[in-house]
DNA sequence: TAGTTTAATGAAATTAATTATCAACTGACG
DNA sequence: CGTCAGTTGATAATTAATTTCATTAAACTA
């Protein structure tokens, strides 16, 4: 879990600020249940819903900041608009399964693809923000109600 | 490879049409290099390029059509839009690491992904059309330059 | 092979998500 | 406390992608 704190110290490391705004766009993510998942529209919403004075604009802003620092990941599922979530510890971590029909989408964990990903990354020098695993199919129902 | 014959069939049985539009662009997609992967935006130019009338929406449902049949695989890597490549057959079929700073893009093959890939979904039941590993992080160049 | 049906196409209008602009504000740091 | 530079909010602008609908043409059938 994030501190107040940790990122505080996450942001100014890379010479931006922490603000109240960032501060609760990440309170909400850390408060949703693991594996849900929201767009910049549900989140603006929710922080209508509670009052908070925040701009669309900010929203994206922050979910920009946030994913380049690997605090959230962004998900680009069956809708047509990403979707963003905390990013987890490995434990946690899940990738998608989804129907490119009905758009049901299924987690699942998988620990063995964030150590090749993790290892195949690091070979390249690269410093590993999110590792993704997409699969797009077919689901059963769907498979026996064609179209 | 795909035959002209192979793609109608595969539209016929889904109750699809077999178009010159729709072979042309699949044709277009075969004689790409390995890895090359193109823009709605791209394909439309380089078919205004070759005299052929096709329009944007054509274009935009062609691809549409080809993902869902898993004939291509539609990639959201860096960019702000969608680009498409030919689903090769799984020796060929690849992975990408994608720097957020630079939006470097590295392609790297790694077959177990995909049978792990594969096995999952069938585990539950689904027809697998494509399986993507995407690897988001801070490439060597941009963790030496920050920002 | 002509006739029927229904999906596909092209052109234009439209939508929805996201980004850019800029003046006012406020964290970070000395 | 004061300065500097990053951040915010409101609005305008952009862009990718989708929808609409009249016309066209595959696919199937008699």
């Amino acid at each position: 879990m994030y501190s107040d704190e940790l990122l505080k110290n996450q942001l100014n490391e890379r010479g931006l600020r922490f603000t109240p705004q960032r501060l609760k766009i990440l309170q909400i993510f850390q408060s949703l249940p693991r594996g849900e998942h929201w767009s910049a529209e549900e989140l603006y919403t929710k922080l209508v819903e509670q009052k908070e004075n925040i701009s669309m604009s900010t929203v994206y802003r922050t979910l920009h900041v946030m994913t380049n620092l690997g605090i959230l990941r962004e998900l680009e599922l069956a809708e047509d608009h990403k979707h963003y979530e905390l990013n987890r510890s490995s434990s946690e971590h899940h990738h998608h399964l989804i129907c490119v029909q009905c758009n049901q989408t299924i987690e699942f964990t998988e620990e063995i693809i964030d150590y090749i990903g993790n290892k195949q990354a690091k070979a390249m020098g690269y410093h590993v923000l999110d590792c993704q695993l997409n699969l797009y199919g077919i689901c059963a129902s769907c498979q026996q109600n064609p179209q």
